[in-house]
DNA sequence: TTGACATATTCCGATACGGGTATATGTTGA
DNA sequence: TCAACATATACCCGTATCGGAATATGTCAA
């Protein structure tokens, strides 16, 4: 047995750099898989691969316009990863006030 | 030329779910390695492994005492995360709307 | 100094991944 | 029906990754 899934998760989706820029690029606006290739610069088929992940997680919709398939991004399926990054915002916070205490009592002194 | 970095960047060391296991659980308090390993029921040098990553990506600290090393999440270094998926919110708010708009608009005919 | 303890590193095998090339599939318009 | 177009899939290569076993490193206590 060796590694488990991955690609099975929207974390691990959204850990690969142009998956993050597809999802960037589709939540302006639909677009058509052309447009993703030739505004990121890469390869069609690398694009279709990864649109094919981001689907499989739920990140992107698709929808057919004659020969073209129109995807955008799925923004409440980021949702989640928004909250579980968001359950370390108190400890940050805390963080940032420990430093700036120690920072003012320093000055202080 | 094949897959890129890929342990070198946050969002992808948070792509493994064991290392989430791990953040959430060093977040609460200092742990060393061997409570890491009996509480989440890992193998001690996966353990070891995936604290380096994690250690490497600067999602965690480290400090020695005595002959065991206690390790601590850094929750800062999840807070570019926490950015990222924030820049979605407005538009998944925005479906839900269109969503309940819809769902009024139907029960209201 | 030595043995026990705690952690890190190395090595291995199986597999997943990402990019590229070639090819298959599906759709349109003539 | 057929050629052009748009996208998806299959395949290959090189590499990354994970887990586990074995081993190395570092620290303490006697």
């Amino acid at each position: 047995m060796s590694r488990v899934a991955t690609t099975a998760d929207a974390f691990n989706a959204v850990g690969e750099p142009s998956r993050r820029d597809i999802l960037n690029y589709l939540v302006l606006q639909e677009r058509a898989v052309g447009e993703i290739v030739s505004t990121l610069r890469l390869g069609q088929p690398s694009v279709s691969k990864h649109l094919r992940v981001l689907r499989d997680v739920g990140l992107v919709h698709v929808r057919r316009d004659g020969r073209r398939m129109m995807y955008r991004t799925n923004a409440e399926a980021i949702k989640p990863l928004h909250e579980w990054t968001g359950t370390f915002e108190r400890y940050w916070k805390q963080q940032l006030h420990r430093i700036k205490d120690r920072a003012e009592s320093e000055t202080g002194k």
